[in-house]
DNA sequence: TTTTGTGCAAACTTTTTGCATGGTG
DNA sequence: CACCATGCAAAAAGTTTGCACAAAA
């Protein structure tokens, strides 16, 4: 939160209180993938309500500033998480086509990779975002039954 | 397309010709990543224009039938591209954070992530998808500039 | 002939935008 | 005080749905 405000004077971007709980939010929901609507509603519930529009636009300039990561379950909305620290801690995510239940997987294996993709085709990558679709142990249990 | 008339006989799906000319349309233009409104308007450029509302249809059954994969790359639609038998030739999505433009890299290296999932997460792993962010090599040049 | 699929238009959902007002630097 | 950000409502964009008609099995 620190270093937002820093990275905020340094972009002579408004730290508005929007913005801050907007950030605060993910920071009390760590590993939940919100959507747009989902902060809305946090925010509703702890009678902080802020614009749907605001959101929207926070959460597109926190994107931009590589503070949260845009993501895409295939549910129709788009959803982020805190984009920890790009280069080291990286996870994937476990979709269950059955339940939709997103999981995480921790693992930084796919260091070699990026630098094969970058040599052999001449892409500078960025980053990389790594899906298995497949189903959960719940969703397994059931239906063996 | 032979596949598709088998797969759908053993169904009891009707082989419509709008369903055959949908999947024609991905026929020829492999590597392309069409979207709903790509699809529609491939059709009506070639003459044979069929309700949007059924491209969204044919684009769900056929996904369904893992004839293709929906994909997301964020620019706020949905696309498609032929699924070539799941199991081996793999690739990936380089996707250019400045321009946009997507380009595949053949890759299989997956398969042993793979199976660390399924046995680490008890995840019964069906498929994954692989995205790298950043900058293709012409807009590598131009911000050189 | 029965059943499933298509086309059209309307509805729905998510996201974006214009503009007057308000708050930050 | 200048400028940027917010809120609201309207609009845009993509996708889904109800229903009458058409076509496949």
């Amino acid at each position: 939160m620190a270093q937002l405000k820093e990275m905020f004077r340094e972009r002579q971007y408004k730290l508005t209180s929007q913005r801050q709980i907007v950030l605060q939010a993910f920071l009390d929901h760590q590993g939940e993938h919100l959507s747009a609507e989902d902060v809305h509603n946090i925010l509703r519930d702890q009678s902080s309500e802020i614009g749907l529009a605001t959101v929207y636009r926070t959460l597109e300039l926190l994107s931009d500033l590589s503070v949260l990561q845009k993501m895409d379950f295939g549910d129709g909305r788009s959803r982020y998480e805190i984009n920890e620290d790009s280069t080291s801690h990286h996870h994937h995510h476990l979709i269950c086509l059955s339940c939709g239940k997103v999981r995480e997987f921790e693992d930084d294996l796919l260091d070699a990779l990026e630098s094969a993709v970058a040599r052999k085709s001449n892409f500078a990558v960025v980053d990389h975002q790594l899906k298995f679709y497949g189903y959960c142990q719940e969703c397994q249990k059931k239906s063996e039954t």
